[in-house]
DNA sequence: CGGATGGTTGAGTCACATCAACTAAAGTGG
DNA sequence: CCACTTTAGTTGATGTGACTCAACCATCCG
């Protein structure tokens, strides 16, 4: 088990990939950087996902933490050799996989997204289903509705394809129809609630407005 | 080793996964249906890539022959049994996690550009290096840069969240620019030339223009 | 108290999505 | 093998909305 504190590199594209990290509290932030230069984000994991997890010799993408991080580190040569002992399930390993895809699954599919609106609010509401999960596991149940983004505006604009301008406007927009309001920026990142769930549900899925 | 011919059904998204596929030549269509119901194209893969490798106990998504496709099949129990009698080595495995994950990033990369035109370049070049690495193997120096494109434009525009329309004429864009040809539509898809790939690398770098 | 970074707001342009109509091609059944 | 249907692709006209550029706040560093 390891802690480490906010806005530190947990590993860089490149690098020999010895450790596998599972996620026990916090959030990161995956990075890339492509040949041509364009660099890409590549999710925002957090509590009970898997990184690190590479085929080739080395990662693949830059780790970052955004605020302080609780993690699991497992060697990947040992984990071969716990395979072969059967001391590790091979199904662990496929769940390992399909977090891994899921992360993927879910970026894809906001990108492919027409409107910065629609965008926005599934990333939302994908943060929101993120917290529900590691909260329901910790305290049971939460004040419920409030959504922590630990990351800045920017991150988000680049994660999701838009201008920053536009993610700025379109977070606006959010407030002016009353979907949700801004509590503060406790610390790191800022602190949302949701005022009409359904709305915004709703948002995310229709293609117009 | 399974032969199957152009426009099957290869599994359904739900249906229980019982095997992984190693395609040897032909391309598939993945594609995938969200809970919102949003359809998403997934990828193209072609030869050397892996399919329905999954975690969960189900395929995630339609897998369909878009050309007559060989492909060999592994149980995934047996693939457990293996792993565990060391018959098959864990870097196998770890190679195949990553075939899997590059056709996630790469598509990623692709929705991430802005302009229809990088987009469809990149699609385009992407497409030229999977067939380069094919043929490399099988028939050594081919005749050189022609695409062939199996998928329907649709299919692209899909693929690269665009409006079919819009494909098709960035598509006559890049042939109004002396970029690429149509050679002709034989039988399943079509084929392209490219006349200036240089330019193509450019235009899929560029953000203007 | 500066300096840097992140966020907000405004004005203007261009390009993509949308709608609609039409052509081309491919698959279907008698 | 040819009418018929269906699907894929093309082209045009139009409006909107996101990017760009630019300047201006606010917030967090030391």
């Amino acid at each position: 088990m390891r802690n480490i504190a906010a806005n530190q590199m947990l590993f860089r594209q490149g690098d020999p990939s010895k450790y596998l990290f599972e996620i026990v509290s916090g959030t990161l932030k995956l990075s890339q950087v492509a040949e041509s230069g364009q660099q890409t984000i590549i999710g925002f994991p957090s509590s009970g996902e898997i990184v690190g997890l590479s085929g080739a010799g080395e990662y693949r993408y830059d780790a970052k933490t955004l605020t302080a991080v609780r993690l699991r580190p497992a060697r990947l040569k040992i984990l071969n050799r716990q395979l072969l002992q059967m001391r590790l399930a091979p199904e662990k390993l496929m769940d390992w996989i399909n977090v891994h895809e899921r992360l993927a699954e879910e970026h894809i599919a906001v990108l492919s997204l027409q409107s910065p609106l629609s965008k926005l609010a599934t990333l939302l509401l994908n943060q929101l289903a993120r917290q529900m999960k590691a909260n329901q596991i910790k305290i049971g149940r939460n004040a419920g509705k409030n959504i922590d983004l630990p990351m800045t505006q920017q991150d988000i604009a680049t994660y999701l394809a838009i201008a920053p301008e536009t993610c700025s406007r379109t977070m606006k927009k959010l407030r002016a129809d009353g979907i949700l309001e801004t509590i503060g920026r406790s610390g790191e990142g800022q602190l949302l609630k949701i005022l009409n769930l359904q709305r915004l549900r709703a948002i995310a899925n229709e293609p117009f407005l």
